[in-house]
DNA sequence: GTCTATAGCCAGATAGAC
DNA sequence: GTCTATCTGGCTATAGAC
């Protein structure tokens, strides 16, 4: 690890407000919704200083997608470390953890529609090799739960990747959240129980 | 049914071609990136003349929401007259329904987040009836299903219609059209087995 | 009811002093 | 790099002639 200085550090700590900021407001309200005055008032700062660390509003949303995918990815790395457990196990407990996540508010999600928005995500190196890291690594808990019996082998795996990543932005956890006659643990039993059996075969 | 002036059925096609554009477009770019110029422009109107006929943007995706609530009413009208299938299966074919409007392009979805026009919905009467009765008749086959032991008795009907519901705007058979290897049968059989053997206990 | 033209507003982005 | 003040464009909605 390289040595920052104080400068830099001042920096690194500010930008990390921004995003904490971005994460929250884009999980609250959406990438539409939010504005860019909102994340300054937010982080308290004036809006032209926004933009001297992000060029965009685009930016601002890649950078906390980016900063999703690297706790993703290490969530990934902890349960690679646990030993005794079915790769299924694996899959379950990445899957539970982005339903806590969203669930406690800090999951952003972004609409798939926004062209500039997407140039802006696939032009953006850091996402781009992160999510094909997750992807890969999950993609390959998913052909061994096949093999294990565990996952029903007809399905392409990327239908089941893709089934776990949408529990990140389903809407089902929300609604029964804003019911409020769940607990939050109850909620996410439910949607997890049901996503993963209907993976299973039958 | 009344006798409609010549003036009236005139106004009611193109209301009906106007709710056919908004439908169109807010399955293709959402509400937010919807334009109301884009409407007038796909309907063959200038924008005065469409405001003439709904009084704001939420208006417009209120009735188209109104229409989708009406053809799923339908639906299920048609799938009760159907006799010795269960209720189990009469949920599934429901729901391939939506999968299938949906990777067609013909399925509106609106942001959840968005307070302008949750208010319009809200106030919208005709939404809500209809609304609460496809949410009632669906509740029955759900209620039936848990007895009959298709479907987990230990959840609660609320968390399987959700489930249900969320279907028509599941970001997946997007994503598995997107990608160009699959059928739409292909796509809509995958999607709907993993979402009815989900809610199957174990 | 349809049009052209425009008002009014809001949000993303920038200028320029410090 | 931070600020205040401002520009700019695009979008909803409306005025007013026909």
């Amino acid at each position: 690890m390289s040595r920052l200085s104080f400068r830099e550090q001042v920096l690194r700590v500010r930008e990390d407000a921004i995003v904490t900021s971005v994460n929250r407001l884009l999980a609250e309200k959406g990438f539409d919704l939010m504005t860019v005055d909102e994340v300054a008032a937010d982080v308290g700062i004036a809006k032209a200083s926004l933009y001297k660390h992000f060029p965009s509003k685009e930016a601002l949303a890649a950078a906390a997608m980016v900063r999703v995918l690297q706790r993703t990815s290490a969530i990934v790395d902890q349960q690679s470390a646990i030993a005794g457990i079915s790769a299924f196990e694996r899959l379950r407990a990445v899957t539970r953890w982005a339903l806590e996540q969203q669930l406690s508010g800090e999951m952003p999600s972004l609409p798939s529609q926004n062209s500039s928005l997407r140039a802006e995500l696939l032009g953006n190196r850091s996402y781009l090799d992160l999510l094909v890291q997750v992807s890969d690594r999950l993609g390959e808990w998913i052909v061994q739960a096949q093999q294990d019996g565990d996952i029903d082998g007809a399905l392409p795996p990327e239908v089941v990747l893709y089934t776990v990543f949408a529990r990140a932005c389903d809407p089902v956890p929300g609604f029964l959240k804003a019911g409020g006659r769940y607990t939050d643990e109850q909620i996410v039993d439910w949607v997890l129980g049901t996503c993963m059996n209907g993976l299973r075969g039958r």
